[in-house]
DNA sequence: TTATTAATTGACACTAATATCTATTTATAA
DNA sequence: TTATAAATAGATATTAGTGTCAATTAATAA
């Protein structure tokens, strides 16, 4: 009810675990590696393919994997990719004709905290998500892991 | 996605139509003057009567009525009321085990962001809402104006 | 007591977000 | 060319928030 999208959340620790290689991995793996529902992260993968964050290869010895490095993917273009580009936009009290010409209580304080909030996001990189996601503990041990690749099933 | 609820803006309307006589008016009247849907009108009503916000009385000259001041009802009590208690609890990020141990990159700041949301909300009354409803004109021209009160039907 | 009134209660739609499943499309090995 | 693999697309199920409706309960005038 307050807050951003399950979606992201998501995101954030699949993309985290894309990190760790920068090769290309089956969403099946990642979904695994990340421990979230592996048919949602498809729906998931799709706005960030089409946002141009990741980038994706159909059939055989194909996959996903990020489309630029780590420390240039922004929090705030994966939020506006799955939640969308007015993802704060609106009243925090939900009143339909709040402006600045005429504003509800908290208007200049939510103007400026969602703007702090945007800028926030603006700021911390999926590279800063790579440490949190290591105190999982799993990153190192599952298949998006450097070891384990996404290798073509052995010919 | 990312705000309060549609019931949050709803009580605020209405309670600023309850406001302008403090005295008690029928749901269909508050929800016709504050153009909220008469039915789920109700629904909101009943949480904030169960959270001493409001009183209610049934029957013949019934209706409902603040329970207290315009100035000493908080917006962050009605917010608890309709949201629930942990209305801003959680990790922004929607990481589960996020936690000052384990903190995701936006651990901190939205700590300290949630808790500004929650202390604004805290000392903003319902008294400052009722000036930002005025600008809607549509507060003295009601039933629930003072001229207009919860009147019996002629006897 | 009886009728009327309005809040309360519970059952039932509607919608969007979440989640799953199947069929299709695309790319590659053979 | 054929078979296979994996993303993509589309249909459907589930849940919570939103919204409506009818039956019930409580209060008061008569």
């Amino acid at each position: 009810m307050f807050g951003l999208s399950q979606g992201v959340g998501y995101a954030v620790k699949a993309m985290a675990c894309l990190s760790e290689d920068g090769e290309a991995h089956f969403v099946r793996e990642v979904a695994e590696c990340a421990q979230v529902p592996p048919a949602y992260l498809t729906k998931v993968f799709k706005k960030l393919v089409d946002a141009g964050i990741l980038t994706s290869k159909r059939g055989w010895a194909g996959g996903t994997r990020l489309a630029c490095a780590p420390k240039d993917i922004t929090l705030l273009a994966i939020v506006e990719a799955i939640d969308g580009k007015d993802w704060n936009r609106g009243c925090l009290l939900g009143q339909e004709f709040c402006s600045d010409e005429r504003a509800c209580p908290t208007h200049e304080f939510w103007k400026v905290e969602r703007q702090a909030i945007a800028e926030k996001l603006r700021h911390i990189t999926l590279a800063s998500c790579i440490e949190f996601e290591r105190k999982r503990g799993t990153l190192g041990s599952c298949k998006c892991a450097p070891t384990g690749k996404a290798s073509p099933p052995p010919s």
